[in-house]
DNA sequence: CGTCGCTTTGACACCTCTCAAGGGGGGTGG
DNA sequence: CCACCCCCCTTGAGAGGTGTCAAAGCGACG
């Protein structure tokens, strides 16, 4: 159930079995979403966080004349919303790209874990952190890149943090999503986003048809990028 | 010395004596740097974060070419580097950018407070995670408003985020930060910002001339960047 | 009083958006 | 089982916002 996150923990720190049994007890739902549900919208009041099981999920923030900016993905094994542990209220929604199932944690169980086993603590505030590292990487993305290094910016992001829940099949991925919500990810129009893609593909780097990612070039397709996985902190914590 | 911080957590929490105490034995070294210094490098190992007294700091990624995007800007009362607690190197440098005073608060001594005032731990959390809000608007700004909007944005976010620790006077407040940087945060070039600067200031809404920015006309500015505080979390917190 | 960094302005180029139209595939109802 | 519909993808033409390049103004500082 919670094999992902468990496997991502364990790619950056050592977990025993007294911690893991911890994260596992503090599962009291697991729920069902098909795609494009908003079970999280931005002000109310919060009292659980929300672990993938499967699918992808975004964090949006809607524009008053109907653009929307995609400030987030996540993927399975991440906590969607950790964040609200210690912000009682989010400032953006959260939504399925996909059909999802998730599990929710409440948030007393979470000051609990973080009472009794401050390593574990540590490593949550750590993962929120990690978000905000990779919303660093995504502002340099829309203020610095163009449309292209953008678009295949993100596709490498997916590719290392899918491969590290082992949801990739060699240099190809499923990613559920339209080429809408790829746009509204990188801060373009989804016309322009199909011209990229199109390019990207008659340059030989990667394919996106069908809700799946076939990186042709991954070399390439990094360069192309100027992809550096160094913000993902991929490697084991020294303590 | 560290009023400003302390001013900013009590807007939100209330911090007791004991607690102050121990965030002001945290502190071991206060040091001055002139502006432009880049005083932490991405990769390198850190063991203090850095609580900012005074002065304008910012967090920046270099590309290859030579363009730069800041990723976030901070002001008297923030840790610029909190996150590097549990990151233990960042991804980005900080520089300051103008003449600083900052206070060193080894991570060790952060790690203690964190046992022994679990509420404290809390906070910190908070306030790593706040900075991820201010990242998630950036985002928005950068990927969906256009210059305009989103030049007038920051400027509304510093006048809020600078209130806050008393360094407004009305509506006006120092930025002692040059026209190219101001790009570098919104993601365009200093040309174009010079030209939304002398639109802003035409339409009677701010001014911006020698390090200060006065605002003539808050809400019209505020319309104009369809500026909404909430993202700051500015209220007092239930706890 | 000269230099250097920052600001300001203009002309033009180019990237991305807008608007529009058509194609394809999957689901639904007759 | 077929027809229709709707959503998504694809492509083109033209518009517009922002970037590039270049030059001049201005102010601080030595």
């Amino acid at each position: 159930m919670i094999e992902k996150y468990l496997m991502k923990l364990r790619a950056r720190d050592s977990i025993d079995a007294i911690e893991e049994a911890a994260i596992r007890d503090s599962i009291t739902d697991v729920v069902h979403y098909p795609a494009g549900t908003t079970f999280i919208r931005a002000g109310e009041p919060l009292h659980y966080s929300t672990l993938i099981i499967r699918g992808l999920i975004c964090r949006y923030k809607d524009m008053s004349d109907g653009q929307r900016q995609i400030t987030a993905l996540h993927v399975p094994g991440d906590f969607a919303d950790l964040h609200s542990f210690t912000l009682k209220h989010l400032d953006h929604n959260v939504m399925t790209l996909s059909p999802c199932t998730i599990a929710k944690s409440p948030h007393d169980r979470i000051q609990k874990i973080c009472e009794e086993f401050p390593r574990l603590a540590r490593l949550f505030w750590f993962s929120t952190n990690l978000d905000a590292c990779i919303h660093r990487e995504w502002e340099v993305s829309l203020g610095r890149r163009n449309a292209t290094e953008r678009t295949a910016h993100l596709l490498c992001e997916l590719h290392v943090r899918l491969a590290m829940v082992g949801l990739t099949d060699g240099d190809s991925y499923e990613l559920p999503i339209t080429q809408t919500e790829l746009a509204e990810c990188v801060g373009l129009t989804s016309v322009h986003v199909n011209r990229v893609l199109r390019d990207l593909r008659e340059a030989g780097l990667v394919e996106f048809r069908g809700g799946r990612v076939t990186i042709q070039n991954l070399a390439g397709l990094r360069r192309a990028a100027e992809f550096d996985p160094d913000y993902l902190y991929l490697g084991l914590r020294e303590r």
